[in-house]
DNA sequence: TTATTTTTGTATCGCTCGGTATGCAATCAC
DNA sequence: GTGATTGCATACCGAGCGATACAAAAATAA
């Protein structure tokens, strides 16, 4: 019942990473159609068909950006102190903001910031998608204090906005062109607020 | 030879004031003409005509808010101290971001990151911009580094550099809803990267 | 084969966009 | 007064937007 009619002529998947590289560039608004289905190497009835519209086209690129793309802050979970976390997170950050087969930056900075010409629903999406890691590091800081890891009376919570405001700045920065050295020289920086 | 012909019926400042709070509320692209004459008071006419059109008029929002709504960065500059100069930057950045009486966040990160429709050159413009408040921030810690006021060997560009990081990322966060007192726990621990 | 289902390509919809042409209103020079 | 000059208001332009109608094409089911 699944394989009836004509079989689809593009990777969904695929076409997906070339969206997200739309968005990524122009964000939300500057992406048009004719953008976003040139570059899937689709027509348009193709990508409403598969996708719904153009908003969900988005929120399926930010979805699996969230997952491929960043799937390094998952990762610098993991480590198992908590300045490791960070530094991981920051470093690997930074180096995926300047990757050079991507476009720079981040897609969910990018994408869209202020609310346009919607009443700001992307953006509070992406706002609520940002939102998302940062109580994941928090949660994991969290622990770490409770292992004493971090010295006790340490607001993690506050840390973790800290972290995620360095790397949402960098971000800004590597939109603009900064290179990936002058980010790793930030992280430095940002380092030395971590308690030990 | 300017008092002839009918007098214009609004103030140009204060329209343009207008035009400050559509462009940063919804970006470059998100404000169309409708929303911007609307909120400016004037017909489109009189706006291309006081203005030259869309782009120029956002450049000069962006100069107006440079100028007057980020007054504090300069004044911060004259703090005697580097460490002083931050904190005071800082400080009163987190509360311009997060002022009742204007849109949260950043005009100059809000108005567009990514390049539109356009080849980038809003975003390029903004970019510019922001990049000049760091280069001069730079300089003066320079100046610190020189009188001995910082450490000796401090790299000032890059501590500037990563200020302006703080800064972009806390408008990330105030664009996103975040409260002016989770900006300044943000900038306390910042300070804490800050040499002494 | 024939009927059914799904995708594809083309051509187009209604709408909103940034930008303007045109005529009227208001002021100054004389 | 009268004419020149400038700003204001309406109505409109071509272009591009997101989204679709429609029919040909390609597969399966019978």
């Amino acid at each position: 019942m699944k394989t009836r009619g004509r079989p689809r002529a593009f990777d969904p998947d695929e076409a997906l990473d070339r969206a997200i590289e739309v968005f990524w560039e122009h964000g939300y608004e500057g992406a048009s159609l004719a953008d976003l289905t040139t570059a899937m190497g689709i027509n348009r009835p193709s990508m409403y068909a598969a996708y719904g519209n153009k908003e969900e086209l988005f929120r399926r690129a930010v979805t699996r950006y969230a997952e491929h793309d960043m799937a390094y802050a998952r990762e610098a979970l993991a480590e198992p102190t908590a300045y490791r976390v960070i530094e991981s997170f920051l470093r690997a950050n930074a180096d995926a903001l300047t990757r050079t087969d991507r476009p720079a930056g981040c897609l969910s900075i990018q994408g869209g910031l202020a609310g346009g010409s919607d009443n700001g629903e992307v953006a509070q999406f992406l706002a609520t998608s940002r939102l998302g890691g940062e109580r994941a590091l928090a949660e994991r800081l969290a622990r770490a204090v409770e292992e004493g890891d971090l010295p006790a009376g340490t607001d993690a919570a506050a840390l973790a906005r800290y972290v995620m405001t360095v790397s949402e700045g960098n971000a800004v920065h590597a939109a603009a062109g900064v290179d990936r050295a002058s980010l790793h020289a930030t992280v430095d920086f940002a380092l030395r607020a971590v308690p030990s």
